[in-house]
DNA sequence: TGGATTCAAACAATCGTTTGCGTTAAAATT
DNA sequence: AATTTTAACGCAAACGATTGTTTGAATCCA
């Protein structure tokens, strides 16, 4: 009744011929003629013989596919990268395996111990908000299983890299506050042990030196998470006596909090204060008013990742000592909530 | 220098015992004593081994892993349908091999030779737009690949599969619309050879026949795609003399194009004209007016769908006959772009 | 004609685990 | 004391493909 799966060794009996004969016939190997090729592929047809790649895998000590482990997978930004990501992968032959660390430590380790038994060829990683120890990265470094990290990168590790200029963009976005006649800016930030709003909390404290505006420490709110969270402490900032005139923010989710804050409390954007959000998510051009915001290319961070991840596969005399970091230019896109000259 | 992988073996003789032993030892198999598999953990602890899951799945003839091929990845509906069915399929031991379709009938085709090849144990699919033939389909049938489809459902193919009553909350929504006073009620759909979208459109066929309201052929604008497509097939039909009073849309997309155009002709939204949405992306509730719209619980569906799956795999007398069909509840969200009381 | 060369295909080992069956020694039963 | 049972582990054959090495036949050149 339940017929079994047909292999090669069906294919080669019902022919006379070896299974290496065939095998060959079906990679293209030179050394098999014309003819047998094609007996070889039109009984293959026949017989609906489908390849078994864990059998081949084995053997050749190789598998064809890569591993995708992200903090989180139902985001704008990351659902785009690992479009970009497969858009690359596919083509060469790869299979993407997924998983989400949840923002988990030990679900990020799990995953990657999962990802080794699996003997995919390499890992494509963004850390978990969670993770401040590396030893399981170090580990698949040390295995030679090649990594490629990217956006939340682990900094004091030696790997190869695709990242945004967070510190620069940051800058221009404090500048662009700056040109509009904003003077108190303050910062709204996610948790700055993470790699990426370390690096944007570094631009907002560098150009406000750089334009000798005052640093004042009320108005660093870091570890925002949620909207809600953001609505919190705008409420409270807002309600201060020392308020500031603009709000830069790490996420347009966090924005999006100040915002509703902001009308909740009548307060006019941008003509009292302005604000900025960051990664152009997709009702960032939707609200009222429309939110300036930095866009990332995440769709062009996945391809340069996977790109990089071909590149070491491909790379023979890979060396572990030497790294490549590509670096994706951010664009700041101005829109209303800080354009103070199109309200005058 | 570059040290070869330990593999069991190699746990084995620096133990003096057989490769079964420390195999069961690993696996927890019974008719080993705790002493041994003490022993055999440390050790293998030691070597930094790690278990090569091909040879094992080769062994076993099974795979822990499960396929899913989707038409995109970086819609709010489908990476929250992957990221419900990562729930399920993790905690399961499964890994996910994720593949993107990209609306391409011949990239489906391609991915699940793929997944045939990579022998996994099951492949969850939503179709691609350009699907019209299910060959592909039939043929992992007779193989008795587990198949599991949401959404996007093959009809004529008796497979399991999560679906939503598309057909039943479309009625109610126009019924909504007709509450509210609404008597011309357009319709701006996708493509109706898609499951969804015809089961939307017989829904709004049939709430129009049993409201009693008049069937303008003129308002029924099949085949849009995209938001250029609605605002370009909305303003050609609100500059016409016959106007509707409503747009149903099947997808929240479409409704933005709408209403874009609306504004953009001046028309008042819900006072003039009503717009509902179909999926309630992220933006539905943030753009002016907040736009209603269906609710699909995508979350769900996926981990329905993976759920299922798990069900089929661990199924020894799983008969290739009989099919479930999960249908998830849809839930109509009012907000402003319907609600004339509201704004009277 | 004989030897070298080339071409096409076969042989057989191998990848790392799993697992049915067999073995051994100790414990339990009669 | 003889027998049966049980616990704990070893043996060796798979799983399905790949690939270095041989082999046999056909072709070539002198």
């Amino acid at each position: 009744m339940e017929k079994k799966k047909n292999t090669i060794v069906d294919v080669a009996r019902k022919l006379n011929v070896s299974t290496s004969t065939v095998s060959r016939a079906l990679n293209g190997h030179h050394s098999i003629s014309e003819r047998t090729k094609l007996k070889v592929r039109k009984v293959a047809a026949e017989l609906n013989y489908s390849p078994n790649n864990v059998a081949a895998s084995l053997r050749r000590g190789k598998v064809n596919s890569i591993g995708v482990i992200l903090p989180r997978i139902n985001s704008t930004f990351m659902s785009n990268c690992i479009f970009g990501i497969e858009s690359v992968t596919y083509p060469a032959g790869y299979n993407l395996i997924i998983s989400c660390s949840n923002e988990d430590y030990k679900k990020e380790v799990q995953s990657i111990a999962a990802l080794k038994a699996s003997q995919v060829s390499g890992i494509i990683l963004s850390l978990s908000n969670e993770t401040k120890k590396t030893a399981h990265l170090s580990n698949i470094i040390s295995q030679n299983i090649p990594l490629v990290m990217f956006d939340r990168i682990a900094e004091l590790l030696n790997v190869d890299s695709v990242v945004n200029d967070d510190t620069k963009i940051t800058v221009q976005a404090i500048e662009h506050l700056h040109a509009m006649g904003f003077r108190k800016i303050a910062i709204f930030s996610s948790p700055t042990h993470i790699y990426v709003y370390k690096n944007r909390m570094k631009g907002y404290l560098e150009a406000l030196s750089s334009l000798g505006l005052t640093l004042n420490h009320n108005w660093i709110i870091e570890n925002i998470q949620t909207k809600e969270q953001a609505q919190h402490s705008a409420e409270i900032l807002f309600k201060a006596k020392d308020k500031p005139d603009a709000v830069f923010c790490t996420s347009d989710t966090i924005a999006l909090g100040v915002i509703q804050t902001l009308k909740k409390l009548g307060i006019q954007i941008p003509q009292e204060v302005g604000v900025i959000g960051y990664s152009n998510d997709t009702f960032s051009e939707l609200i009222q008013p429309t939110l300036t915001s930095i866009e990332q290319y995440p769709q062009e961070m996945g391809v340069n990742a996977a790109k990089l991840m071909l590149d070491i596969i491909g790379d023979k005399n890979w060396s572990m000592q030497v790294h490549k970091q590509i670096h994706i230019k951010p664009r700041l896109i101005i829109r209303d909530s800080s354009n103070r000259l199109l309200t005058e």
